[in-house]
DNA sequence: CGGTATCCGCAACGATACTG
DNA sequence: CAGTATCGTTGCGGATACCG
């Protein structure tokens, strides 16, 4: 559990960076097609640990982007969804996310370019 | 210098890391009103290492978001602009940012919550 | 099933010193 | 001025073990 000054300075930053967190991003564009248990979710996303799915999913719900529903049965079944802020970010990162995708072949030949010219 | 298994098996991700990263959203969209020279910038974002600005930069140059203006003068002086491309991503990057600002209080006060609620 | 607690390695980052 | 080189620290993230 961390704070830092550079959050208090620009507390955008954190958010941003929740949003845009290497499984952050996976989590709300899974979420945005339905709700996910979490063993599902993390099977759904792959290559994802236990703990860093926990840890991510804590931060969203906290952040208020996603709704935590555990049921009380046994086994447990704990249920996650968007909230309407949630379905917002979810939809800013998604078309972050495209337009990436959209342009990542182009940046790769940049790159290759790049590493040519100096070898 | 690093190039793991993730980005091997989602390209796209690396790319959106370094657009989203804590430096490159300050640059591009420090760079999307004017060009600016390497110390200029510094200055102008505030709290970046030299280190870590020149990494920036290398980074987005190499991407092809970044275009580095050298002119063999002394002292020495560099310009740094957008390329086209890099126009386009601080569009993009800059949209978020402007989302992500205009609901900070809203999640602000959401961990408010969150955080009152399990004390 | 859906987590938490703990340990630990390694890459990211900042500070500092130096260079063309 | 515009960087590179080196060093020391920090903290993210994976692995593992355990709990309600």
């Amino acid at each position: 559990m961390k704070a830092d000054i550079n959050d208090a300075m620009c507390p955008s930053r954190g958010v941003l960076e929740h949003v845009t967190s290497r499984w952050g991003v996976l989590v709300l564009v899974a979420l945005r097609e339905r709700s996910y248990r979490f063993s599902e979710l993390r099977r759904h996303i792959g290559g994802v640990s236990e703990k860093m799915l926990a840890q991510t999913l804590q931060t969203l719900e906290r952040d208020g982007f996603v709704h935590r529903d555990a049921k009380p049965v046994i086994p447990p079944r704990v249920d996650y969804s968007l909230t309407e802020l949630g379905e917002e970010a979810a939809e800013q990162v998604e078309a972050l996310g495209r337009w990436t995708e959209k342009r990542t072949q182009t940046v790769l030949a940049n790159r290759d370019r790049y590493d040519e010219a100096r070898s």
